[in-house]
DNA sequence: ATACGTTAAGTGATAATGTCACTTAAAACG
DNA sequence: CGTTTTAAGTGACATTATCACTTAACGTAT
């Protein structure tokens, strides 16, 4: 079957669950397709599913009362949802909000199957584990991001992950301030200034980046 | 046994692991005490223990290269050390640090132990991932405060939270600075601001609220 | 009790970022 | 082709951060 290899290849913890453990993930949960801009769970939503992520993409954002927005994270191939997880189990309220960025093919696992799975299987256990302690980490970074980086730095950061010098960014400026926690005038300006040194090239929709090495030299060493 | 009792009020699904699931917590895992000020853990460090806090306080902190920090969380009494445990599973570096507040008494539950738990306790998975979930939920409003809300608001709740009429806060400014993300100058002035209000009395390492009301209107309705 | 070193807090100038109230421009669509 | 929508630009101003200090309060040793 096509799509075990595909799970097995993208969740390698979960070999030990779908194999030898005598669960067997796929007959117990249902696959999803879910189209583009779905809002998946909205502050305060109840989640009665593990979700496994097979492909495609999903944003996690807060909002402000304002209307501003910040990008929390991202979950894509491979990834599973952890927040819902843990919204399930504890009582406090849901503080974000998921939207698919892509058409999305999901493996959804009901919570009494989950359930079972963690008491039976050490390989789904480490699986979620796993999954809980990167999300941790991953937020950790972002606050310290958020608090103590520049804008420009990661403003150069994202260009140089998210583009190439053949390859150019198709996002909007109001976009790229709601992933950076900025606002969306404070990106143009910072844009239009990379673009006055010559190193992106910039068009309603579309960032192209001209000089990889001068963006790239705005970074700290460590990355 | 008093210590017994103490676990069970602090932890109450551990009822189950310490009762009639035959795992005994308390046989398997060792008490300690950890004197204020103590790093508990670096960045990058390994973690061998599952700590569940029996008393005091630790405040978990990252911090820039230029020496600006922020205190990410705070565990106290009844809490468990997730970031440690996921350190413990997860690839990344662990990027924070760990510094008890005041005397400590933990319980240390070593990594076999603890993964022998989670497999036979449904109890005991309950309350990692209770522990899980919360912070996890706390560190994304952490990412919503430092991104949306306005200091002297923030300044405000962290003051009606941990002081009032007669009992002063005693902290320095940089203190505070940490506890916000903030610069101590900032605090300073924001302090100073409030004082001229008539809201609050400053003195050296302390701070007097002396206008509840005022400082709660700042407040938005939702706390 | 006074002097001295240490830590906490204050200050002014300047830079970076965010907010507001718009205007201008590009694309999308009938 | 003209009209909507959506994206991006702009100037003025507010807030927060940073830097390079100064001043004040406290602890300690004589």
């Amino acid at each position: 079957m096509e799509l075990k290899n595909t799970i097995l290849q993208l969740f390698p913890k979960l070999n030990e669950a779908i194999g030898t453990d005598g669960v067997n993930i796929l007959e117990h949960s249902q696959q999803m397709t879910i189209p583009e801009g779905t809002v998946v769970f909205h502050q305060g939503d109840q989640c009665l599913n593990y979700l496994l992520i097979i492909s495609g993409s999903v944003k996690v954002i807060t909002r402000a009362e304002n209307g501003r927005e910040i990008v929390l994270y991202h979950i894509t191939s491979g990834g599973s949802c952890v927040l819902t997880t843990s919204c399930l189990i504890s009582s406090e309220d849901y503080p974000a909000e998921g939207v698919t960025e892509s058409d999305v093919l999901a493996l959804a696992i009901p919570k009494p199957v989950f359930e079972q799975y963690m008491g039976e299987s050490r390989a789904f256990r480490k699986q979620v584990f796993h999954s809980y302690g990167d999300r941790l980490i991953k937020l950790i970074s972002l606050v310290e991001d958020i608090s103590f980086a520049k804008l420009d730095i990661r403003l150069a950061k994202f260009l140089l992950v998210n583009g190439s010098v053949n390859t150019p960014i198709r996002t909007t400026h109001q976009a790229l301030a709601t992933e950076l926690g900025s606002a969306r005038e404070v990106i143009s300006r910072q844009l239009k200034e990379f673009e006055n040194k010559g190193w992106v090239q910039l068009s309603r929709g579309k960032i192209e980046i001209t000089n990889h090495d001068a963006l790239a030299r705005l970074l700290p060493s460590t990355n």
